[in-house]
RNA sequence: GCCCCCAUCGUCCAGCGGCCCAGGACGCCGGCCUUUCAAGCCGGUAACACGGGUUCGAAUCCCGUUGGGGGCGCCA
């Protein structure tokens, strides 16, 4: 049997971590028995539906590098594969069930609904759907019906009863259904809820596993009763446990960025943080903690995703991608990184830019953790004038020698026969032998002369970058600064 | 309130009855290196929630307590 999973997002909201983990999951399954992966789209909730959130979560699947075999977009034998365009279909299912009496209408409207809940919530009663409807004879349903009553319809669950199933992630599963109320299907309006569409595309598409979060694990008898109604094969279910905020609640939008889009943003590169959600929450069996794409697809199994909610911790992340960054050929490095420095310019960089920049970002990318720290860091390289950032400027330019520093610089540097690091730095140590001060105190009020901060790529090599010329008049606008 | 899930360093993960006075990674602290900041290297800090069993032997199995999470919608 080919293995067949899919996700299916609710564009509600921006692609966020936690489908982002599920939908790694899904692939890494998949990809590991050689099987599809399907992303189809849950649109039902036309209310809160967009276009720009349909948008976001495929272009983040795709930036993850999460490629999809079958689905929106891709198409696929079972396109279209978004809920509203099904809509006849969960109809169909709907009036096959209620013929053969498995659902039933309810004539309960929502206000009765939420009162009797907030009874029995107040008596310590179980909240859920009593079933007064179901007792409704199929003749005066229909009369009802008829005559033009609202109705949802619920979908019948066997009493006294009990689903039991095996969880691949947490075993053996056994709920009564004393817990299951009578669900409903469909809406008065005629629209299916979640678990009907649902569990309809399930059948269909022929999925064989179900690899999603925990949030759900309560409502699978409802769709596992669902698909054996439906006479669909049984299917496999794995539930994952759900991602938490740093204060041990589930993550929200109150814990900062949940958004994918805000950590690519930041500027960390997909191949990060698809590591590092691949091990929150599943082990490759080794100690190991930076992991190949293609090592993880080799090694993931179901069986060794933990059950433990876990805390999403951005360091870790950031760790991670400045790893990454490191492992980056110089060429690609360069390529992910020039965007964002031509954006901060707000201009491009011509052809000896272009080399000098090359020249400067082995320096850079050897520490930098995200790619938005590269363009602030080459910036005065690029840059008629620069700014100078006060804290650098107070901690290193206010002290007595600084005048001596800057003029002994100029000298030694206007006279260099060529224009390379090895002749700076000679010059530049020789400077400080002769003023008899240590590197950091001789070299420091350069670094930010140069660039305007204490912090930056290493200051010959940079001086280099900059040219003679704009190297001298930094000194001198800095000396004229004091 | 009821039902379900979970429980190893601050965090993520290893451990699946003896190899564990518990291992790796992030973080944190210290050192080395050093032209800044990083990186790198070396070292350190820190956990089996609690109580009962089972067993020659328990982080590992069972029960309970406590704690955390999820669910109980004509949301998904």
């Amino acid at each position: 049997m080919t293995v067949r999973v899919r996700i299916a997002p609710s564009p509600t909201g921006y692609f966020h971590v936690g489908i982002g983990r599920t939908a790694l999951y899904n692939w890494l399954f998949a990809r590991h028995h050689g099987g599809t992966f399907i992303v189809r789209s849950d649109d039902t909730d036309a209310e809160r539906s967009t276009q720009e959130y349909q948008d976001d979560i495929l272009e983040h699947l795709r930036w993850l590098g999460l490629e999809w075999d079958e689905g929106i977009e891709v198409g696929g034998p079972h396109a279209p594969y978004r809920q509203t365009l099904r809509l006849e279909r969960y109809h169909e299912v709907t009036d096959a069930l209620l013929a053969v009496g498995t659902a039933y209408p309810c004539f309960c409207t929502p206000a009765e609904l939420d009162e009797r809940r907030r009874a029995a919530m107040a008596e310590g009663r179980p909240p859920g759907y009593d079933g007064r409807c179901r007792s409704i004879s199929p003749t005066t349903a229909l009369a009802r019906r008829g005559a033009g009553e609202a109705a949802s319809v619920r979908f019948a669950v066997p009493r006294p009863g009990a689903t039991a199933f095996r969880d691949e992630v947490r075993g053996e599963m056994d709920i009564d259904h004393a817990n299951v109320d009578d669900f409903v299907i469909l809406r008065s309006d005629g629209s299916p809820t979640y678990h009907l569409a649902s569990s309809v595309d399930d059948v269909d598409f022929g999925i064989t596993h179900v690899v999603r979060g925990e949030d759900l694990l309560s409502s699978t008898p409802k769709h596992i009763l669902l698909t054996e109604a439906l006479g669909g094969q049984p299917i496999v279910y794995a539930h994952l446990s759900l991602l938490m905020g740093p204060d041990g609640r589930k993550l929200s939008k109150r814990h900062g960025d949940t958004a994918i889009r805000a950590y690519r943003e930041r500027g960390i590169i997909p191949e990060a943080m698809v590591n590092y959600l691949a091990l929150l929450g599943w082990s490759p069996g080794v100690d190991e903690t930076v992991v190949a794409l293609a090592d993880m697809v080799e090694r993931f199994e179901l069986s060794d995703v933990s059950r433990n909610p876990a805390i999403f911790d951005p360091a870790k992340l950031e760790w991670m991608n400045g790893v990454y960054l490191r492992e980056l050929a110089v060429d690609d490095f360069l390529a992910r990184t020039l965007p964002l420095i031509e954006a901060d310019l707000e201009r491009g960089l011509d052809d000896e830019e272009l080399a000098r920049l090359a020249f400067i970002a082995p320096l850079v990318q050897e520490r930098a953790k995200l790619l938005t720290e590269v363009a602030p860091q080459v910036r005065f390289l690029f840059v008629d004038e620069i700014g100078y950032d006060e804290d650098s400027w107070a901690k290193v330019m206010t002290a007595d020698e600084i005048p001596a520093v800057l003029a002994a610089a100029m000298d030694r540097l206007s006279v260099i026969p060529e224009w390379k690091t090895a002749a700076i730095e000679e010059a530049l140590r020789a400077m400080l032998e002769t003023l008899e001060l240590s590197p950091r105190k001789g070299l420091q009020p350069l670094r930010v002369a140069v660039s305007g901060s204490s912090v930056s790529p290493p200051l010959f090599e940079s001086l280099e970058a900059l040219g003679r010329g704009p190297t001298l008049a930094r000194l001198a606008g800095a000396a004229a600064r004091l």
